[in-house]
DNA sequence: CTTACTTCCTAGAGCCTCTAGGAAGGAAGG
DNA sequence: CCTTCCTTCCTAGAGGCTCTAGGAAGTAAG
């Protein structure tokens, strides 16, 4: 007689950025979860506060596993290997998983956040690559908005079907990485 | 003795735009709209398919309001003017408008939409200023696909609650447009 | 005046979130 | 072994959402 379905909060999240990378994140339910694990939803709140908070876990896996990917991908590199090993990263990460991406974009207070250490670590990302550059502030600020909009706004049109021209998305995307490099190693040189 | 509401698609749309600025576009549903013209939802779906066709309305409306800001903003001007008056055009009506901006990020299936002449147009606007630096294809759509990202990106960060730093976001976006402006002119020149 | 179209209605199915209160599993102490 | 307590699951139900079906009452045209 199997009582209890052994639910945990990790596998619920689990399960959440599955079912967010098939279907889109906003197929990210209380009550489909509650259905993949042949339970009632109202059983799921024992284990998350309510669907936001499910959400905003989700939001911290991600953005783990992403700062986990480019720390790997720019290990040892600097320059423009760095930023195109951290570029790609970036880009094949929410690619590869655009529902855990999507949640990792999500507003989200941190006051309504326990740890906040991944959010640190990913500016701590950007700004190491960029003082490889002889970035200081207030420009590595600067320039680390710069490059996280680029980034994140040629992914978020890439998924959300824009760049419905014929010429091919990784195509304009090395051209312009290229052309970021360029603009970082002069960062200092405009009026 | 009333008893039409006198509902019209464009009131409904005009009315559904005001709601997405106030509340964020996902405060934009049929029962709310229903609410604010004092009618039952079910009343509506003579007016619009569904949520979605309503949603793409608002869509299309937003980004021909659009496409007339930055096209007043770039009238008459060319090279680090015309960058600096489409960005800043750009960025305005976001943040004036964010919801109604939020609505014209959607992806929409061009088989969905009738008339599909406003997005044409942003591209033109788009590729008419930097025809101004001397782009042509294929850098034009590769420049275009990068200015486009980077606008979008730092809107929706900006809008999102990123960019958390000190540092005023007004600052680091007039920066990022010299940066920019620098890169167009040097497009032709890098390996 | 009749006909036909449009705009509104009620009813209801189906999906969703979330709360309240209860029962049964499992662990720990007497 | 048995009681106590916490955790995990349940049923019931309120309330919000989208959307369809079918009906009635304005409105316009023949």
């Amino acid at each position: 007689m199997v009582r209890r379905a052994g639910i945990t909060v990790d596998g619920l999240v689990r399960a959440a950025a599955e079912m967010a990378d098939e279907g889109g994140l906003d197929r990210v339910t209380v009550s489909a979860l509650a259905r993949r694990f042949g339970v009632k939803d109202a059983s799921l709140y024992s284990h998350i506060r309510n669907l936001r908070d499910l959400r905003v876990r989700l939001a911290l896996l991600a953005s783990g596993e992403m700062n986990d990917a480019i720390g790997a991908a720019v290990a040892g590199r600097s320059g423009k290997d760095a930023l195109v090993a951290f570029a790609d990263a970036y880009r094949d990460y929410a690619l590869a998983h655009p529902g855990r991406y999507a949640a990792t974009q999500q507003r989200i207070d941190p006051a309504e956040v326990a740890d906040t250490a991944v959010f640190l670590r990913a500016v701590e990302l950007t700004q190491g690559m960029l003082r490889g550059y002889g970035l200081r502030e207030p420009g590595l600020t600067d320039a680390g908005r710069l490059l996280r909009s680029t980034f994140h706004g040629y992914i978020h049109i890439e998924l959300s079907g824009g760049f419905a021209h014929s010429r091919p998305v990784a195509e304009s995307w090395a051209r312009s990485l290229d052309a970021l490099h360029h603009l970082l190693e002069n960062w200092g040189n405009e009026s």
